[in-house]
DNA sequence: ATCACTGATAAGGTGAGTTTATCAATATGG
DNA sequence: CCATATTGATAAACTCACCTTATCAGTGAT
């Protein structure tokens, strides 16, 4: 597949003179001198041994063989131009985020449209994945992760500290409260109990928690788990922030004062593409909604 | 209609990583070093803002955003591909000879044949015009001119000189004839009568040669000339060397010894091709078959 | 555990491609 | 018809983009 091609050099210039059929014009577009067009021109047709230009006095046409040969090349150009272009497009055009589900549904995406409104340049593509997004393998521009701010090859700022609090609904808290003493909510049910919130509330508390603590409801998302406890299936435990609209009108409950907090949230992209036009537009809206929030 | 893409040479080296997922083989199909092809990718991915490849431990496969590249750029360097190896071909698969219609058919057409039998590799095309070849704006590689070998821009070898002697069938002879003297002619219908051939011949033998010499058949061609000699309309200027066949078979008569030259046939062709493969073959044959002619 | 093979990286050299300057030829406009 | 502007060709000199060499580090196979 070994390709026998002229200096590409030289056919991109033979390309614009043979659209200007002016080597001044041709110069311009290309943004160098003439002589230099007037070379390259030579060298390709020195390497062909044949002319592709017919110079009659200080006007340039297409020779037979140049004639042939210019609407495939530009053809060929105009391939690769639409492929790069196809291609800046997904990268500089669409912004891809990837959230896990529980910050996606109840923090970023009530939010998201705002900043649509503000960059409608950009096409948004959010990703409410379990999984930690892979930059490399997946086509993700940003993440929100949850952790200590220390991966890899990725550069992270600190949105908020990731804090979280047992919650029900109103009926059940009323069925089975009230509740005084955060070990008794060992005994009922709690869901996703093995949780390392859990864990992380009760001893912040000093609260001994077993190791075979009571198996529950376990969902993969804070969302199912908050819808659960919405419907008083449990206790929950969640993160206040994300569930403004809920708490506000009384349909989930913080049931003790104390919020656990262990590591922080993160917007986190490839620390090559920090300084990319979206990815800092992206940043900067999303730093100010946080410092708006906690104002 | 600027174009905007990376340099070129980086969008080649992409093209044959794509192609062999392996930089070294790309490398070595570019003739150049693994190095210079990481220098290359790594160039390209800057200027695009992503990568094009994954690279895990020591494999590398292709990124989405390569992944949407690869295809239209190998698609796009088939294009050019094609396209200079169509022009090759022209350019050198393909021989194409001007020569005047005297000559094509009269000596070159019946040697043509051996040439082709020799050199299968090249195609042949003849134009057998009246006009002289325009190299650069015709296609045309070789031409054989009568003249004295001097045309600007391009390089000529000579063939052998150019005769002619006045002709006619053994029937006009017979009818018309015998002539004893060449200024007889002057009195008989001569084809092409104003041709300078004509006062060349006479101007040899020291015959006058009115200015206002009879009118008679006139046709643009030393081919048409010949058969209507041939069929007995009168006699013709004609160039022995092209009629050997219808001279052995008596259909055309030498009426006198004398044999006018002037000037010679040459072998021309521009300059800067004298020395491509295909003129050479061209040149190098021919002159082996004048050799033999003469021999 | 070792070897072979991959790609990344740093340092340094060099020639292809550029610019500048100038010329010759030819349209253009008065 | 001459003066002027514009075109492409050419020569000489420069320079930096790209290459090579050398080395390292990670990975997979034996």
């Amino acid at each position: 597949m070994a390709r026998f091609l002229p200096p590409l050099s030289a056919v991109r210039v033979f390309e614009a003179a043979a659209r200007h059929l002016n080597f001044t014009r041709a110069a311009e577009e290309l943004a160098m001198t003439q002589a230099a067009v007037s070379y390259q021109i030579r060298m390709i047709e020195d390497r062909l041994g044949a002319p592709l230009f017919i110079r009659s006095g200080r006007r340039v046409s297409l020779s037979p063989a140049g004639q042939r040969l210019a609407p495939q090349i530009s053809a060929a150009f105009d391939m690769l131009d639409e492929a790069f272009a196809k291609v800046r497009e997904v990268e500089n055009g669409v912004l891809t985020i990837s959230a896990a589900p529980g910050i996606a549904a109840g923090w970023l995406g009530p939010r998201l449209a705002r900043f649509q409104l503000a960059r409608p340049d950009f096409a948004i593509r959010l990703l409410a994945t379990h999984e930690l997004a892979d930059f490399s393998r997946d086509e993700v521009d940003v993440a929100i992760r949850l952790g200590m701010g220390e991966w890899p090859g990725v550069r992270a700022v600190e949105m908020f500290p990731a804090e979280f609090t047992p919650m029900c609904s109103a009926s059940f808290l009323e069925r089975e409260g009230p509740f005084d003493d955060p070990a008794q909510l060992l005994a009922v049910l709690r869901l996703n109990s093995d949780d390392i919130w859990w864990r992380a509330w009760f001893t912040q508390l000093d609260v001994d928690f077993p190791a075979d603590a009571r198996r529950s409801l376990h969902v993969d998302s804070q969302v199912i788990e908050g819808m659960a406890a919405i419907a008083g299936e449990g206790v929950a435990m969640l993160t206040p922030r994300f569930w403004p609209f809920e708490i506000a009108t009384g349909r989930l409950v913080q049931i003790f004062p104390h919020v656990g907090r262990r590591g922080s949230f993160w917007l986190a992209c490839p620390e090559h593409r920090f300084n990319s036009a979206k990815v800092k537009a992206f940043r900067e809206w999303l730093m100010a909604e946080v410092a708006a929030e906690t104002a």
